[in-house]
DNA sequence: ACCTAAGCGAGACGGTACGTCACGTCTTCCT
DNA sequence: AGGAAGACGTGACGTACCGTCTCGCTTAGGT
């Protein structure tokens, strides 16, 4: 990298910090989630992991919390919206990528963790919704978006609702996923994924009759 | 009678554990989980709040996740399904009672940190899942029985299958409301729990019709 | 065993506390300071050798201090003072039986820590008083008494001034054995016993006198 | 200079160890010694007396026994051997010295208790050893060396005897002091000691002789 | 070419909680 | 009443991390 530091930056005297240091501790993050666990993960660890001091990582994080939400956010930074032709085969593109991710131990062991804290901090849990949450809704809209051009989705008559029902179904995939991974401990894999479109799309009783239709 | 202490008695000898302080180090755990949120939960302080030595609680439990994995499992044997007529309000009834469990700060804190502690504890996981989870599928079975009587839900023609659709329900019910109130962060109240249960049972593309038709 | 109580006991109501247990639980005690130490010794781990329940153990001795004298002192019973026909003869013989005493385990760990101990319990050193050491000053009186009628030692012109000498030589017999054994740790034989004693009987320049005349 | 560092400057970087720290450890360890005794001496408590964490206090020392070897050996360095003209006073003097030592409570509390724990544990009887025993020995070659220049004792013929002769002499009056104090527990007065020097000096049978002859 | 301020590694420090162990007491049932 | 069994409240153990602090050294921008 050829430039360390923005060009707004403050530009004080005194060395700059190391670039590659950030890189270093969080890929080492990682890595001690895989092994270790949240719980069992220890931020003196990290620092030897990472071949760094622990005084160094203590400079740029608050503590274990606010570090491993930044561990685990690069990981949901390469979901992508495929454009497979129709609603129903996009999100299960996406979901699949999702269960995917899910399904790697530095994502299942830190994220859970990290949410079950940001319940008693607000500082965190906002953290959390920034660079994680937030950020991947986009899909939600740009797949709705991609669904009504296609016709397969109305317009939207009132922005409001619009964004109510981003949210809701952002909540149902996320939180179904998450469930089945974690609480359930069984693969959402392609057979669960499309049982579970059919549900979302059609609903509960769509979905009997789809069944019966052809068997 | 050839013996004065019953066929199923295992060890006799010895003072009995006290039932008192079973039920005390329960209500001690929760009340610590309100205070402290699990990470700053102590074995240490749990026993004081409960009157009880610390060497007690070991005696009895293997570990911190263990204990709130019983102390939270309690909160959540006061679910019921409430006959209210129809399926939508059925599970209304039962989705805003668990919401409202979900809102309690003791299972917020307890219930998502075991959660996450599980994903590299097997013995833990299933501990969650006899003690929460499978207990309370019955509710999504009587719902579905109920609402098959009714007319509302055709009969099962596949047992597996219909196990199957148990769980995925489940997963989207319990997934769904637990995203809503812990990583969103917001309640899952009357109106979100009806717009919840319009995808549930119409789908996607009936919820925009449904909103649209009326309005 | 047909009875398990003397004669004389005070015979009240209730089952008899069993003769067999006392000894078993001083065995079991010498057994446990051979295995562990005085440090690492337990009651608990007493009881369970000697076959017999905590509370019974507690019920006949106060405490880990007093039990390790009883079980010590019986060691020191089976000195006596055999007759070899000269004052230094006797001597060796009896500090070499002494040696021997102090050479087992038992007696090391044991001893000393109940005389540390002891500085600070004055029931305790007292116990220690009359159950080893008052005990084994017949020895001294004895061999006295003995060369006195070889006519080797001169008759005691004054009582009082012969008990303090008892005491004198006692300290320094019994005190140049224990700091040999314990403190330099090396054995007290056969070499060493016949070096001290030619200073205690001759003293200090008697002895490179005496080096010098056989060589 | 070519460097700013002493040659023998093992590991430089890092915080150094509080030089106070360890002087404050040994104080507060010898003032819990006088006040609770060895076996109610606990390290955390020695910790809250010095004004020091308990993990400071285990970096440095391995346990309890390590540690008051180390608090009761400062107490030692303190003797010297006077030069009061002749070998008989020039002995009351140090052998008074080392009574009164022994008769603090830290000390008596303290020795034994660590002599009791080195029969079992031979890296601590040579830390013994090495910080009081071996330390001390020069009073013994100094005071006689100086006999010897007095004409009191005879110079060695053989340099082998010598030094077991020290060893000897160390035994017998580090033990008879010993055994005075501690478990005879009576006071090694200026009286005790005259008498047991006219043992030391021209053993038992010239002590008889002694006392009849003036008297 | 110096100066200076911050970053950096190392590791000691005062804390807090851990999970275990033994204590000495108690409660239960049995003999 | 004595005894075996074992749960109980208590308190110390020695360890592990925490987050902070002192060290001496490095590094780069500003002069």
């Amino acid at each position: 990298m050829q430039s360390s530091t923005p060009a707004g930056r403050a530009g004080r005297a005194g060395r700059p910090r190391s670039a590659a240091a950030n890189a270093a501790i969080l890929a080492a993050t990682r890595a001690a989630l895989v092994d270790l666990g949240w719980s069992k993960l220890t931020l003196g660890d990290v620092a030897t992991r990472a071949g760094v001091a622990k005084t160094t990582l203590y400079r740029r994080w608050a503590g274990k919390n606010e570090l491993v939400v930044d561990a685990v956010a690069e990981l949901f930074d390469e979901l992508e919206l495929p454009d497979r032709g129709c609603l129903a085969a996009d999100i299960e593109g996406v979901v699949l990528q999702f269960a995917a991710i899910l399904a790697r131990p530095e994502a299942k062991s830190g994220l859970m963790a990290v949410v079950a804290e940001s319940t008693r901090d607000d500082a965190l849990r906002e953290r959390i919704r920034t660079s994680i949450v937030e950020r991947q809704k986009r899909l939600v809209l740009e797949g709705r978006s991609r669904a009504q051009d296609r016709g397969e989705l109305p317009p939207e008559p009132d922005a409001a609702e619009a964004a109510r029902t981003v949210d809701l179904i952002f909540d149902v995939v996320a939180g179904a996923v998450v469930h089945r991974t974690l609480v359930s401990a069984e693969a959402a894999d392609e057979e669960w994924v499309r049982g579970f479109i059919r549900v979302l799309l059609t609903g509960l009783a769509g979905t009997e009759e789809d069944q019966a239709g052809p068997g």
